[in-house]
RNA sequence: GCCCGCGUGGCGGAAUAGGUAGACGCAACGGACUUAAAAUCCGUUGGCCGCAAGGCCGUGCCGGUUCGAGUCCGGCCGUGGGCACCA
């Protein structure tokens, strides 16, 4: 008979609800501990055994941290706006909010069933106007700031038009395009407010550009890179499309979130993806001039390139513009004009596939003009090809073929010239190449550079650049600014209007005041095809009054990505009903930052990295106090099917945690999804192990309570422990509290086994000391069982108030030893010997061995290793 | 192509400042209890040889360092994940 888990469970379910107890308040008495999982999307389909597995991990350290005198903070939420609500709304014509709230309350009950105890008081959800009042306030900010490329941090954009307005826009602290008009104090005043926005946006965080984006026509919407794979796997297509977008200028901050990625306790894999995505490259900025062409030379201008090689400039021998580049249509000769318009017009009809997984093979054309080698003076052509990306560097590059490997590719296939400029040291500079040279080496055919290490041709070129008025020292980023509208229903409202002071439509920002922005209710959630959101068709909603001025304006119709609500929504259980601050100053210094976030591996880059930019971006706004928001990071692994392979509903290998609870009980289906192996590691579902926990909860059970279930007749006794189990017992209480410290649980669970088995064969009967340690042992990972044991132990209030136990450091000594004896590193013999013997002792015992002597017998002695309290090794030949 | 990570019994996995390989659990086999089954309890369980004592082999493969390597180094093979023309 299996002990009565469905009966306890609920019991004590309902007991922690009355009685509150996982409601977490400040107590500056206290230490404090943080720790989160992801709060998750709820879906239709309910939990998946994905969620038991994180949710029991963060669940064990709360509790165990609880016990140790912490104030543990431990809440979760909904990240509920998104696609597949917004998506079952248009199938079924049910608003996505009552959706939502189905599987919420569904969410919630398989949450609870699993005992986990979140401080449900400070539940948050994303699509709360409540909540998303303070996402839109974030962005508000975000609008009214641009970043001070001085003070390297966001600054009120009210500063800058100060600026502007009594000294004009030369020289102001923020980065701008290199052909930005600027405007003098007195043109600014002359200038229209939209002129003015057109300017000020060019250096706001948050901005609208007219960008290509990922357009998904079956979707009615725009996607983000990461995005297009899911979208692609369930059949959808996927082509490139200008539109009108906003954009959160995350670039600004590329420095400081690489910089800062040396302050956390982060999966080293996780924090070198960041640094990849990120993608800082050191070089230099070249201009080249054009040297031929249709326009007079004053009109022509030059061409800048980025490269991480100036060393190899004398190897420049052409140039490769983006076929975006703006330069392009100038400099084109009349000739080649066609050719260029009809490559330009193959390249933008590619999809983002074939432009790379297809374009293995190089292609381009000429454009009939020819640039200035600002080293050597020669005149070399200018290409446009695709391999040349618009939006990294300056969208040029200068072709240096003998030394990389793109570049090298491109000239074969048009049989450009290849010159050698770097060689490996000691091997002939002439040597001919038939491959490109992509090391360091020796500068060669260098003029002054020759002879030089990479290192220092590259700092040398860029001296002389920057002394010739030819270049610069230049850092560049991969990674790109975030793209933040989709065109959808079920988001976050843009706090925008548009107005139109006769000039043309800008952007301007709505009065914190008037925050949130709700969404309209609506009767069909159909895209409206043309790329615009559903919100789009809304006139009544759409068409509103500008409340500065009282004049027609028109409303964002755009809303936010789902990345919104989660990038801040850990500040928010800090301080959940706060309608003052997005969270007190007081709430966030006490418990910021988070100690432990436990997610999976594949929001590396996407949700780590955004939270990351907000938590600078509200740093710099002053709300909150440190710079990182997460401490230490983990990966949970991933729970395959039984067979192997992921679970999924088509391979029908799909575990469902509602039937495991109820065929075993929640305590046992916490115990084993962490048994199963390390928490990091992916490992198949095995339906036949949970019998091995269930068993171990059994085997406790009924040491305490007895066959019939009823009496609280125990067999315990308080006779003192055996010297052994005492032992044992301050090792386990050692190695659970370290174990569950270092989230190796499969370990920590194992160690209450190897207790529990030793408790069972003690002489005396099963001692009561040792039971109440076990119980606090596994009350983390088996909350329900250890209540119920704890309280017919005859205690009143539950476990977690109980202290975690200590254990003596010198009481977990063993003493004795099991001293090794080897014969030229095979073992040969093992004895019990006491501890803290000499090493004198040591070898005595293995010179007397039989079996030792029988290996040694016949040969010379060589040397004789010994091991305090572990081993002898015999060195004999 | 580049960058990470991982290869240990029939299975999930233990063991790394180099020092008893296989903890704990599953499965399997044998036994006890039972009219029987379930549940429970006891025992065996890396391979080979041996009546036993004991011996040989064994942590993907090859080599190296070391008295001693699952653990460190080099080279392969396999496998999983991330990035993908970033100049």
């Amino acid at each position: 008979m299996a002990y009565p888990f469905s009966e306890i469970e609920l019991k004590w379910q309902e007991y922690w609800r009355s009685h509150e107890t996982y409601r977490t308040e400040r107590d500056s008495k206290k230490p404090k501990y943080f720790v989160m999982d992801m709060f998750p999307y709820p879906s239709g389909e309910g939990l998946h055994m994905g969620h038991p597995l994180s949710y029991t991990a963060t669940d064990v350290v709360m509790r165990l941290k609880r016990m140790q005198g912490f104030a543990v903070m431990h809440a979760t939420g909904w990240d509920a706006f998104g696609l597949p609500a917004e998506q079952y709304a248009v199938k079924y014509k049910l608003h996505p909010r009552i959706t939502t709230e189905k599987n919420i309350a569904t969410y919630r009950r398989q949450l609870d069933s699993l005992g986990y105890g979140y401080d449900w008081s400070r539940e948050i959800n994303t699509t709360d106007p409540n909540y998303f009042k303070w996402t839109q306030w974030i962005f508000l900010k975000f609008f009214n700031s641009y970043f001070d490329t001085e003070s390297q941090r966001a600054t009120p954009i009210d500063d800058l038009i100060r600026h502007i307005e009594s000294h004009g826009s030369e020289g102001l602290p923020c980065a701008l395009p290199r052909n930005t008009k600027h405007y003098s104090s007195k043109e600014w005043h002359a200038a229209s407010k939209k002129e003015q926005a057109d300017f000020l946006a060019q250096c706001r965080l948050a901005y609208v550009a007219d960008a290509p984006v990922n357009w998904c026509p079956e979707l009615g919407t725009v996607l983000a890179n990461e995005e297009i794979a899911e979208q692609e796997e369930k059949g959808y297509t996927v082509v490139r499309r200008n539109m009108r977008q906003w954009v959160l200028r995350i670039t600004a901050y590329a420095e400081r979130l690489l910089k800062d990625l040396d302050r956390v306790n982060w999966p080293e894999s996780t924090v070198l993806s960041q640094r990849n995505w990120i993608g800082r490259s050191e070089g230099a900025e070249i201009d080249f001039e054009v040297a031929h062409g249709a326009l007079s030379p004053a009109e022509r201008g030059k061409i800048r390139v980025f490269t991480t090689r100036p060393d190899t400039l004398f190897g420049a021998t052409y140039m490769v513009l983006a076929p975006e580049h703006p330069l392009v249509e100038r400099i084109t000769a009349r000739d080649e004009r066609r050719a260029v318009e009809r490559y330009i017009e193959e390249v933008r009809r590619k999809s983002d596939l074939e432009r790379t997984d297809l374009a293995r093979e190089k292609t381009g054309v000429f454009t009939g003009a020819y640039a200035i080698n600002p080293a050597n003076g020669k005149h070399i052509p200018i290409w446009i090809a695709d391999y040349v990306l618009i939006s990294y560097g300056t969208g040029a590059i200068m072709s240096v073929p003998g030394h990389d490997e793109r570049d090298f590719e491109f000239a074969e296939a048009f049989g450009l010239p290849i010159v050698r400029v770097v060689q490996a040291l000691g091997v002939d500079a002439n040597e001919p190449l038939i491959k490109p040279f992509t090391e360091d080496g020796i500068a060669v055919h260098s003029a002054f550079l020759s002879g030089l290490s990479t290192a220092y041709a590259k700092a040398k070129m860029i001296e002389w650049l920057e002394a010739n008025g030819k270049g610069s020292r230049s850092v560049k980023y991969k990674l790109r600014d975030w793209l933040f509208s989709r065109q959808r229903y079920w988001g976050e409202p843009f706090p925008i209007i548009y107005t139109d002071d006769g000039d043309g439509e800008y952007p301007k920002a709505l009065p914190e005041e008037r925050l949130p922005i709700l969404l309209p209710e609506v009767k069909s959630y159909q895209p409206s095809g043309t790329g615009e959101s559903p919100l789009a068709t809304i006139s009544e909603w759409v068409n509103t009054t500008d409340p500065e001025t009282g004049h027609p304006a028109r409303r964002e119709t755009n809303t936010m990505p789902q990345w919104a609500g989660s990038s801040w929504y850990f500040l928010r259980y800090l301080d959940p009903k706060n309608d003052r601050e997005l969270v007190s100053k007081e709430a966030e210094q006490y418990w910021m930052p988070v100690d432990l976030y436990i997610g999976g591996a594949e929001h590396a880059v996407t949700h780590w990295l955004y939270a990351r930019f907000w938590h600078k971006f509200l740093y710099d706004l002053g709300v909150v106090h440190t710079p990182e928001p997460f401490q230490r990071i983990f990966h949970q692994g991933m729970l395959l099917g039984e067979n192997g392979s992921k679970m999924s509903k088509s391979l029908g290998n799909v575990i469902n945690p509602d039937e495991l609870v109820s065929q075993y009980g929640a305590d046992t289906v916490r115990s084993y999804v962490l048994f199963l192996g390390p928490l990091e590691g992916t490992k198949p579902w095995d339906s036949k192990g949970i019998m091995g926990v269930h068993r171990f909860l059994n085997r406790i059970w009924r040491l305490v309570v007895g066959e019939d279930n009823v009496t609280n007749l125990s067999d315990l006794t308080d006779a003192p422990l055996s010297p052994s189990l005492e032992r044992l017992l301050h090792q386990t209480i050692k190695k659970v509290g370290e174990d569950i410290e270092a989230l190796r649980f499969n370990t920590a669970i194992s160690a209450s086994m190897i207790l529990l088995n030793a408790m069972e064969q003690e002489p005396g009967g099963v001692p009561r000391r040792a039971m109440e340690v076990l119980l606090k042992l596994i009350a983390p990972f088996a909350p329900h069982i250890a209540e119920e044991l704890w309280q017919r132990l005859g205690n009143s209030t539950t476990i977690f108030d109980a202290a975690w136990p200590t254990y003596d450091e010198a009481k977990t000594i063993e003493n004795t030893i099991t001293l090794i004896l080897q014969v030229n590193g095979k073992l040969r013999d093992k004895l019990e010997v006491p501890r803290g013997l000499s090493a004198a002792e040591l070898e005595s015992f293995a010179r007397e061995s039989p079996n030792v002597m029988k290996h040694i017998d016949g040969k010379q002695i060589r040397k004789v290793i010994v091991v305090q309290d572990k081993l002898v090794n015999v060195v004999a030949t």
